[in-house]
Parts: structure tokens; sequence; C-alpha cells
DNA sequence: CGAAATCTTGACCGATCTCAACTTACGTGG
DNA sequence: CCACGTAAGTTGAGATCGGTCAAGATTTCG
């Protein structure tokens, strides 16, 4: 475990007893949708509950098969989630920003972590033990239906992700991956993919060279335009969506 | 939505004041993880809150697209969620027996069902709203950390089962689903089939052409032996998982 | 600026899908 | 309880999508 440290940089000069979570006023926890709809009081409640932790760029925070007693919330930085084949293949489950929180299944199961959890960047995570957090679900029972409207958010997603990955092709899947890029009101058709090519393709259920591929095929379809920077343009979202 | 028909039938004399479940005492929530920890009088409670419905062999319960504002118990019979592609392909999710639950998502999402139900035997379901399930989840926060328990339990599943379809061979999936059949203690390693083949392949994101061929290779590699009547027996677990 | 990672493109190959024909199992009603 | 019809399962041959390996181009970042 000597690959993570305690981050007890930037204090504030106040010093609030120790190994709280040490972003501004309320720190991550505010981000967090499932707090953030408590009295301040609450939140600072909470927030004491919490332990900080940093992790540099590579570092892993948990691997699958270590047990698991705490939730993780991102409060700088970024996390990719993923498994690990047998066969040394990694299968991207999703990537955590600021706000999103890990951790949960372990959380409630009283179990072992399924996949691993790596830092994307230099990150910091603020922590809450299993047995706190149920503690503060039974006394807010409001944060337990956050939590559960977030659960189920992902279930869907997760579902949806096994279904196209079992039944689209490649192609489709990156075409249906893109329209999803869009949604909320992108005029333009244009965005910056969330993830490298290569990450991409694992969290595709696909290889790097079969991603370029596709890309350069759409492009001389006239379905996308390929930008500098990880940009996306959609020119024909039609086209794009009956492949 | 003329298939569906409240279920009128066999009550037993004691009329209970109209469309409540009508099973026998507690019925389908006493059988439920979620409530079975109740008192009594609480799940009498929760019980006359739910209505009854039941569906024949292959009758749709709920359709993707369509709205949802309900959490769905199977008191008797199966049904089974599965996905359908743009091309007509069907991707089998979950199948639910007595005491199993769906329409979780839209629960708490207030959205549209992503999957589709359907009873695979004649099926008697108990259905409680969302609205009267919230209330049930504020008064008596116990039964949160119960489904919280739950959708962490699912979301596991899902999340491995994508890793899996994206990362293994079909015959890794199929030998890692044989795997998953046993556990509980199974001395003799045999075991029936949980659904038809047809249904597996929908699973495991293949065909049943590819299913078939795979338990046959299985079987002359002296892995495995099939017994009539959907059973299976395995032979040599140890060769199988490192397919 | 340079090393390392990411990305691209090509050639090849193989796992698995598709289509088709046939066999077997099942449940349903006479 | 059997016969029949339908659904499920099997087996073969052929086609193909996408993975692998390899080499080179490009980007990123310290």
């Amino acid at each position: 475990m000597g690959n993570m440290k305690h981050s007890n940089h930037h204090h504030h000069g106040r010093t609030c007893g120790g190994d709280h979570c040490d972003l501004s006023h309320h720190s991550c926890i505010s981000l967090v949708p499932i707090f953030n709809h408590l009295e301040n009081e609450q939140m600072d409640e909470i927030m004491n509950a919490t332990k900080s932790l940093s992790f540099k760029k590579g570092e892993i925070i948990y691997k699958a098969g270590e047990e698991s007693d705490s939730l993780y919330i991102v409060s700088k930085g970024r996390i990719k989630i993923y498994h690990l084949s047998e066969n040394g293949k990694e299968q991207l489950l999703r990537i955590l920003d600021p706000g999103d929180f890990t951790g949960e299944l372990a959380l409630f199961k009283e179990d072992v972590h399924e996949a691993y959890a790596e830092a994307m960047v230099d990150t910091n995570v603020c922590t809450i033990t299993r047995k706190e957090l149920q503690g503060y679900l039974i006394k807010y029972p409001s944060i337990s239906l956050k939590v559960l409207t977030e659960f189920s958010q992902r279930l869907a997603t997760s579902e949806k992700q096994t279904a196209r990955v079992a039944t689209e092709t490649v192609e489709t899947r990156i075409a249906l991956f893109l329209a999803d890029c869009i949604e909320e009101g992108d005029e333009d058709l244009e965005f910056k993919l969330p993830m490298s090519k290569k990450d991409l393709a694992s969290y595709l259920g696909t290889t790097p060279e079969t991603i370029s591929r596709k890309f350069a095929d759409m492009e001389d379809e006239g379905l996308i335009r390929q930008l500098p920077q990880r940009r996306i343009k959609i020119l024909d979202l039609e086209g794009l969506l009956l492949l």
C-alpha cells in the first residue's frame, strides 16, 4: 500500500483535526448528488467522517479481490474502473470525474472488489467507511433515495452496455457511443471524446486498431469528421444511427 | 394493454377488499428479501398497497419505451427480462423467479423501461407504485438498505457480464456460466440448466448453433456430460475453467 | 526536444455467425 | 394417453467481422 499517501497539502492554515477531507468548504461532499440536498450542518457532519487520500497518475486505488469497506468520492482528478480477465484483457467499465463515487458494491455486499480502480491523472478522493455511511443512510433516509436513483441509473447503463456488446457490431457500438456523447443540446454536433481511443476500445469491447479503422471508414463515408484534440464532429447523425 | 388482466381467480372465499395481492398470508411480500425482515403488521401494511396481476405464458408485462411507475414482484411463475436491438436481436438480461422483482429502474428514474418483460409461463405478480414504495422507503429506512444491497449485487453481476461478453471467447463464457451454476455445495457437480439453450445463447451473447457446438466439444473433451432434461454434469471443473 | 505512448495502416487468420436441412423434445387437444 | 404440430436443438458448409502481429506515423508530455 506504499503507493498511496494522505494528502496534507494546501491546508488553508486552519487545521481541521487531522485527516478530514481537505478541500474548501464542504469539499467533495457538496459536489455529490447524493449529498447535495442536505443542510449545511448535515454535510459538515458527514464531511467530518471522511478521510482524504491522494493518488498520483497511474496509481492503483483498489484491486479486484481486495476487500473493501469504503466509498470513494472523487474530489479532483479522474479514475478509471476496469475489469481484468485471466488472459490480461482489460475492460473499461466507467470513468469517474469529480463528484462521482465508487466502491458501492463492496459497501453493501461486505465483499471484495470485482474491479480495479486506477488514477488516470493525479487525483484526490474522499473516503467514508461502510459502517459510517450506513449510519447516515438510516439517519437521513433521503440519502438512500438519492443513492437508489444513482444506482438504478448505473444499472440501466450497465445493462444497456451489456446488450450492446452482446448484440451489436463494433461499428454500431461506436455509432451509438458517439450518439450518446452528444445529447445535451450540442447544436453543432461537435464534442471532445471523453477518453483516448485506446480506452474507448476497451470500453466498447474491441481493439484500438479496429476503432481506428472504423473511425476512418466513417470519415470516408462522410458521417463524421475527426478534428485535432480528440474532437469529433458528427456530419450525418441519421446515417450514423442506421449503420 | 389488452393482454393483461387482473387476477380474480380462486379467491378462497374471503374477499380481502378488492385488488390486493391475493395469495395466502403475506403472499409475495414475505418472499421478498427486501421486505422479509419487517414485522408482520408492516408487511400487511405494504401488502395492502399492492395489486395483483396475472399473465399467461408469452404475454408481455412491459415493453421498452413504455413508461413505468411500478415495481413488479413475482409471486408465481417466471419472467424474462430482455433487450431488443434495432435489427431484432434479443439479449436476455435476467430471469425472475418467485421473490424476484423488476421495474426498479423506472422506479427511481421516473423514466421509461429500457427492456422487455415477458412471462415465460403463467405468472402472477404483485405490483406497488413508485409513489407508495418511496413512502415506505422513507418510513422504514431498513428497506432501503435491503434494496441497495440487492441493487449493488445486480450491478456487480451486470458489470461482470459486460466484461465477459466483451473480453472472453464464447467457450470461456460458457465455462464460466456453468461454473456459476454450481456454487452452493452441489457435491456431485450436477445441475439443471436454468433455461433453454436458446435463451442461454441470448444471455451469453451468442447463437444457439454455437452453444450446441461448444457443448458437444466440451463433451468430447470429457469436461462435461449432457444428461436428459437439461441436466449437466461437470466432469472436470478444473479443465473447464482454464479454457 | 526527445522518449514513450497513442494512433494508424496493412496483411493475415480464425472464431463465430449465417443459412439450411434435419432430428429431437415438448405440450396440447382429441 | 397418444398423435401431432411447433419449438428447440443439432450438424454441416461457407462467409466474414474483427482480432493479431508488425511496422511506421503522430501526438503528448516531462
